[in-house]
DNA sequence: CCTTGACGGTTGCACTCGCAACTGGTTAGG
DNA sequence: CCTAACCAGTTGCGAGTGCAACCGTCAAGG
């Protein structure tokens, strides 16, 4: 077989997959003014209590750094999100939620669980399980699973 | 629970994974100085033997019809796609791949398959089954399967 | 100490993309 | 016919992104 077959291509597949979840998210995000990048930072920060340093969001996200920098400044012009520099290395900038940030947050997280529901609700639970597998092989295979502090 | 985790949230993750597979493609790509909306065009119009129009390519890839126009630009420049106005309706432009295109689309397949079966190693044959059976019903329950001419 | 290399984060720059407006062509309806 | 709505494809423009260079800080070794 010396053709291939575009549909059947799982690097297609995924491209096009991931951007139709992303732009059915989108219509989510845009209530608050924010975007891809600055729902991983407003994720990232949610997933935990205390501050986390902007590079902590960077290898959990696999976001390039100046994207996640960008993404902070906007949210903190937003101001949901607070920037203070770490004391014990005064190189990193500690982030965490404002109040109105941990709010919008709380708001988000329902509304984004919920489309993903939506966009899933064609597969049956054997489906989802199956999925919810191969991906978690997938990413564990490729080493996107680190996120340590 | 009013929290989300970012690394089980499917949108996020199919985001993620098809980054990773595009960038180890993208190697494959660079060494015909083409990227991955040139490949979109390749491929549509390598699956078949007779010309196709740009419009089937954007339908086809779902790919936005600017960026279908600039890479049909860039790879007629590179020799590879020729365009030719259409008898019956002269609005449409008709593409088809070059002898050279041909070529290089002979050489390319098997380069990406082999990066395709690479990423994919660390499924079992059950895994890629799953995988492929859920991505299908997404993609159908998304209206993304249909691409007739 | 001082130097050297590494690291966290920011920013200038070039590039790509999506949108919307536009061109030229087609179809339908009065 | 003629006009109006629509369609295929192109392009200008603004927004976003990745890269690489940069700044300030830290840690290791002489």
């Amino acid at each position: 077989m010396d053709r291939l077959n575009l549909l059947s291509f799982t690097p297609f597949r995924l491209n096009r997959l991931a951007a139709e979840f992303s732009t059915a998210l989108t219509a989510d995000y845009a209530r608050f003014g924010i975007d891809i990048p600055e729902w991983r930072v407003l994720a990232t920060l949610g997933m935990h209590d205390g501050p986390r340093s902007a590079n902590y969001v960077v290898r959990c996200t696999r976001t390039h750094k100046s994207r996640i920098s960008r993404a902070v400044g906007q949210l903190t012009e937003l101001g949901l999100v607070e920037r203070q520099e770490s004391d014990d290395d005064r190189r990193e900038i500690m982030l965490q939620l404002t109040p109105r940030g941990r709010e919008v947050y709380r708001e988000l997280v329902p509304l984004l669980l919920a489309r993903e529901e939506q966009l899933l609700s064609g597969l049956s639970a054997a489906q989802r399980r199956a999925l919810d597998d191969a991906l978690l092989t997938l990413e564990q295979s490729l080493g996107l699973m680190n996120c340590q502090p």
